[in-house]
DNA sequence: TAGATTGTTAATCGATTAACAATC
DNA sequence: TAGATTGTTAATCGATTAACAATC
């Protein structure tokens, strides 16, 4: 008898399951049936071992000799990670960042479809991606209705608690937070930072230690 | 005699660096003149002696008992990151993730200033935060021109890697790559990746797990 | 068959956390 | 002085990498 027991896959492996997926569907486009670890590996960068590990912790298994079938990885990674089918979710900010959320085309790739646009105040008749920008206090009605989930969070630094907490008060269960504020909302609530200043810090600090290479990188490279 | 031997900060040490600045703007703003390690950590959830080392990683001192100057812990870590002085950015891509970065107005604070915005196929008289949008082909005599360093690239995959190429052999030494693609523009060029599907790979596995909570998070709340 | 590959256990590496002396 | 805090060394924890048997 099987026990499914899931081993908590760590936010590192959840992190590079996208990359490989990405991997994947370059390769299915050009009609690749079948995958290794190591060609996954090579072509990212990652050890072969981590990769095998990875595949495993999300539920994927390969015969030896032969790798993996490269469509049912793909299936699994997808499933795996809810992408294969839409789950829709509230977009709230239409400013400048909500606009550019609203048009980026990736998402439908990965499950996600904007299904309403909220603002706190937003200007009248205003549409963002064909829909109408709703005030903020539609959201929770609005969310019980149509049973939503997730919602992501775009509204300027300032306003981002206030707005949050509203949302969390809707019942929506996660926040993907592109605030720049660290949102915490109770453990109810599961919310993602996407934060600039944290990876404008790690670029920063690289490009400074170009220029004065006190510090030295990994790898020297060869001239 | 000193041997000032920087040992090489860590990437997760340096991530938080940014999230240490936040706080103390905050409580800058408020009339604090000290802060010490436990007030930091307690204030973020983090360990006091992780915050202690991540300061002194950066060149920050304290004292016993006393702890840090709040001023010149702030001065220290912005001048680490290379946020003391005003660095120079093209962006290139105008469309609406160009524009929303472009709109964004935590830049300044971290030191960086967007010079001039370019675009593959530039609308005629395009203008986006009140500068034209140049031509690629007007780049590299630019960077020459205006010893420009760094770019933001955030223009659609399938144009990200030429136009990476482009950048890098334009001189620029760092890309800040908001397109979702894996750039290796080789050792000489420092690419910090901003990649929202690995963002939304974490957010998606914790709501999925959150209705089937075969692995359960760290913390089961108290009701 | 021989060789490439998976799955898994062991070793290593690095980051986080604990312990504690020094100190203002 | 006593207590809070820094700075630093040691212990722990977890992720990555290496080793290797199983296998198609």
């Amino acid at each position: 008898m099987l026990v499914a027991m899931t081993t908590s896959i760590s936010v590192p492996s959840l992190r590079r399951l996208p990359l490989y997926l990405r991997l994947l569907e370059t390769w299915r486009a050009e009609g690749r049936t079948q995958v290794s670890c190591t060609h996954l590996a090579d072509d990212l960068g990652f050890d072969s071992t981590q990769v095998r590990k990875d595949l495993a912790a999300a539920g994927a298994t390969g015969r030896p000799k032969i790798g993996y079938d490269l469509q049912e990885l793909r299936d699994v990674l997808r499933r795996f990670l809810g992408w294969d089918n839409p789950g829709e979710a509230f977009l709230v900010g239409a400013g400048p960042l909500g606009q550019a959320l609203v048009a980026y085309e990736g998402f439908a790739a990965r499950g996600l479809a904007i299904v309403a646009v909220f603002d706190p105040a937003p200007a009248p008749g205003a549409m963002v991606g064909g829909k109408p920008v709703l005030p903020l206090t539609k959201l929770k009605d609005l969310a019980g209705r149509m049973h939503v989930r997730l919602g992501i969070l775009a509204v300027p630094a300032d306003q981002a608690l206030a707005t949050g907490q509203l949302m969390a008060g809707a019942g929506l269960q996660g926040i993907w937070n592109f605030a720049p504020l660290r949102l915490d909302l109770g453990a109810q609530v599961v919310v993602e930072q996407v934060d600039l200043a944290q990876s404008l810090a790690v670029l920063s600090h690289r490009l400074a230690s170009l220029s004065n290479p006190s510090d030295p990188p990994k790898s020297p490279e060869p001239p």
